[in-house]
Formats: structure tokens, C-alpha cells, sequence
RNA sequence: GGGGGAAUACUCAAGCGGCCAACGAGGCCAGACUGUAAAUCUGGCGGCCACGCCUUCGCAGGUUCGAAUCCUGCUUCCCCCA
């Protein structure tokens, strides 16, 4: 980023603000003289954030702007929260490319108790104002709808890639879909908003609300998009490929999670989920990977729980992980009545839920990814006694049990 | 309104009427190796009272000794013309 040094340094201070992770900033002048007009004047900005109603699971990724507006908050900036609860029913094209399912406002509601909750471990919302947007488009007619959709032009909607490689790949577009960005970008106009904040996929949709914006009359807001973190194994980050650290993970989890992060994906995940100092991130980076992970899942877990908990959590990682002991709370369970005098193991293991079904059991075990007691089972066909004493019973590396006696 | 296509396991995607629990890829699981990963190598991925049995290929029927493969109807989706 090129400094601007004729800037004032507070303003100065509120820029990088923005700019810290920023991929694209439209437009940085503009938004330098927003900034020290409303230093001037006294007032907070307007900074627009839309959380998205249909996945209420948080997870680092989310993470990422949310640091930021957590920033902009502490700098006095006013966050403008978008439940998008009338969009949702829309469905946001961004991102997929299939038509979403329509959420009913119930679940609309569901979600944002869920989000906000899990919101309020990065962001003060007592600060924060809340906005649906339902607020203004149930009011709205069908005239005042169709004024919306006279704002733009098909040919406008498709200059948007996702749309556009929909089309060519003959897959399906609702109307509906097109309606989105509008959308979006009107609710830019119904809260006055200063800048709007964004996944690199949404700036398509954030531009739409410069446009509406100065159509309307209203100075064009700015625009920020941010990254899009790569989960865990370098895919896009999301709960359903399992590559995801959740924003209420315990503590424990955390410090797993991100332990197994890709060591290529270090440096942006201290970039954007920690605020520890650049040169000190370089001098991490440029030591042992394990050293420099290992901080890192310090910092993540220490911000989202406690240094103390972010420690013993790293405690429990060395013992377990590294030095392949035990973990400490080893689930255990007693030798139920109706397993008679023994049970086949294959059928154990799944009874204990530990495998899925007796036959994935069976594979396990065949593998020699099954150890009682410390030694390799791997027949499937034998089967355990009843004990007289507490059996460990181990499928793989991160499945355990303790089977005690009646 | 007319015409043409498509629906297969988590995803993508093969599949001559028998040799199909169904090629392959991704993904996932396990083992080895490691710095926790990644990469690499190896094996596996419907269920069960398990050398056998049962249930799967959009849904419902039918033809056949035998169907994911043929026929009929239905449902959903896509494309083209109007």
C-alpha cells in the first residue's frame, strides 16, 4: 500500500485500519477524505457488515472481518450489522453454483440468535447496531420493486462471473437470484452507509450499492473486500468438508484445529486472525514450523478463550499429539447387561460408536487400526470377555475408550 | 406452446441385459513415514447374526430365468425453437 504522507496521522491511523487485510479497497482517496471529514466533524463512520442468516456456524473464516470491524469499533466507527432476513428468503447466489434453498423467517431468526452470539466473542454488540432488512422491504410494493429492478440492466447482472458461468455451463439462475445484489446494495442506501465491508466474493454486490447509492443521491459508499481464508488443508473454509475451526470451539479444539493447519497457510492466518506485529510474524515464519504454529494456536485460542486456557489446551496437544500419550478424559463405559459372557469386537467397537456400523469396524480392525490394551487386534472374528478389570480399547488415533466391569 | 436431453453412492463421473455393491477422480478413513500437518507409499470406503445373506443406481409399475442397463407412467432439472 503506498503511504499517503500529507494525511493527518489520526486519519492516517483509520486508513490502515481498512487497509489491514484488505484485497480490494474502492476507493482509498475517497475513503481517506471520508475519514477526515468525520474526524472533522465528529462522527463516527457507518461501516455496513451483512452476516449471512443461512449458516449460523461460525468459523475462523468469519473471523477475519470480524477482527477488523472489532478494530473499526475501537477507533469510535459505528458497525451496522445486516441481518439480511428478507434477502435470505432470496438466497444468495454468492459463492454456489446452485440455486440455495430459501430459508422461512423462523429459521432466519434461529440463525441470528446463533450468529450474534457467536459474533459478540470478537465484536462489543452492545456497539454494535443491528439492522434487518426486512425493516424496509416488507413495506415495499410491488411498484417500489419493480423501481429496484428498473436500477439495472440483465446484461449488468451478468457482468457478474458466478452468473455468467452459470449460464454457460447451462445451469440454472432464478430470477430471484438477480434480485440479491439489489437488494444488498439498497440496504447500503436505507442505513446511509459510510463503507461496506466484504468477502472478495461479494464485491460485485457491494459495488452495486455505490451504484444505488449515488443514484439515490447519496455519497457512493466505500468498499473493502477481505480474504476469504483457506481452511485448514488449503480448500475454502467451511463446516461441511470438516476443514474448519468454529468460532465456539472449546479451547481444546482450537488448539487442535489450527495445529493441523497447512504450514504454507501460516503467514495469512497470522495476518488476519492475530495482531501480533508483522516482523514478528516474519521471525516465526522463518523458524521451526512447529514453533511458529504452535504460537499461532496460542494467539487464536488465547483470544477466543484465555491465555491460561490457550495453554493447557497446548499442554494437553504436546502430551497427546506429540508424545502420543493418552488423552486424560478417556471416555469410559461400563460392560452393559445384555453383552452376555463376550461380544464379537467388530460389533463393540460400533456398540461403543466408535465405528459407524460393525462392517466399517471390521475394516478398522483388519487395518490393525484397533488396539486393546495396548496391542494390535486384528482378527475380526475374535471377540472380547467380559473384564474383570478396566480394557483400554483404541480404534486409529483419536477414537478411545475404557471398558470397565459391570 | 413445440422439440431435444439429463437424473448413478459424500461430490464429480463411468457403466455391452447377466462377469455390478457398481470403472475412475476428488474427498474421507486406517497403516507406514513425520515436526502436528503437508507431501509420499500402502490398504480401505452400503449393511448384517459375515467364506454367506440383505438392501442400493430420481419415483412407481412392467417385460425377462435375470435389469443400473429394455418398456410405460410420474417427478425434477437443463437446452433449443416459438
Amino acid at each position: 500500500m503506498p503511504e499517503t504522507p500529507t494525511l493527518h496521522p489520526e486519519t492516517q491511523t483509520h486508513l490502515a485500519a481498512f487497509q489491514r487485510g484488505a484485497v480490494d479497497l474502492i476507493d482509498e482517496v475517497e475513503l481517506s477524505t471520508l475519514i477526515s471529514a468525520a474526524l472533522h466533524a465528529g462522527r463516527p463512520l457507518r461501516v455496513k457488515f451483512g452476516m449471512d442468516p443461512s449458516s449460523p456456524d461460525l468459523h475462523l473464516g468469519h473471523a477475519i472481518p470480524l477482527m477488523t470491524l472489532r478494530d473499526l469499533q475501537a477507533l469510535g466507527h459505528c458497525i451496522v450489522l445486516i441481518v439480511g432476513d428478507a434477502t435470505a428468503m432470496v438466497g444468495d447466489p454468492s459463492g454456489r453454483n446452485k440455486l440455495r434453498p430459501v430459508l422461512t423467517r423462523e429459521q432466519v431468526e434461529a440463525n441470528l440468535v446463533t450468529y450474534t452470539d457467536q459474533a459478540a466473542r470478537v465484536l462489543d454488540m452492545s456497539k454494535t447496531e443491528v439492522r434487518r432488512n426486512s425493516e424496509w422491504f416488507d413495506g415495499m410494493g410491488f411498484e417500489d420493486l419493480l423501481q429496484l429492478t428498473t436500477r439495472m440492466t440483465v446484461s449488468q447482472m451478468l457482468e457478474r462471473d458466478l452468473f455468467r458461468r452459470r449460464m454457460e455451463q447451462s445451469e440454472p439462475i432464478g430470477i430471484n437470484e438477480f434480485l440479491y445484489p439489489l437488494m444488498q446494495g439498497w440496504d447500503s442506501v436505507e442505513v446511509d452507509c459510510d463503507v461496506e465491508l466484504g468477502g472478495t466474493d461479494q464485491l460485485f454486490n457491494l459495488l452495486v450499492g455505490r451504484r444505488l447509492q449515488e443514484q439515490k443521491g447519496q455519497r457512493a459508499q466505500c468498499v473493502r473486500t477481505h480474504t476469504l481464508i483457506d481452511g485448514l488443508d488449503g480448500r475454502k473454509m467451511s463446516k461441511s468438508y470438516g476443514n474448519a475451526v468454529g468460532l465456539m470451539d472449546s479451547a481444546r479444539d482450537m488448539t487442535f484445529g489450527v495445529m493441523r493447519l497447512d504450514d504454507t497457510l501460516m503467514g495469512i492466518w497470522f495476518a488476519h486472525l492475530t495482531r501480533v506485529p508483522a516482523e514478528e510474524v516474519a521471525r516465526l515464519l522463518a523458524g521451526h514450523p512447529r514453533e511458529a504454529k504452535a504460537r499461532l494456536a496460542f494467539e487464536v485460542t488465547a483470544f477466543f478463550h484465555s491465555a491460561e486456557d490457550a495453554e493447557a489446551a497446548a499442554g494437553a496437544f504436546d502430551r497427546e499429539v506429540r508424545d502420543k500419550a493418552l488423552p486424560e478424559d478417556l471416555p469410559e463405559h461400563s460392560w452393559a447387561g445384555d453383552w452376555g459372557q463376550s461380544l464379537a469386537l467388530p460389533n463393540l467397537i460400533a456398540k461403543l460408536g466408535l465405528a459407524p456400523s460393525t462392517s466399517e469396524a471390521r475394516r478398522l480392525i483388519k487395518q490393525g487400526a484397533v488396539r486393546l490394551d495396548g496391542e494390535v487386534a486384528s482378527d475380526p472374528t475374535s471377540s472380547l470377555a467380559e473384564p474383570d478389570s478396566a480394557v483400554l480399547l483404541q480404534v486409529g488415533k483419536k477414537r478411545f475408550a475404557r471398558i470397565l466391569p459391570r
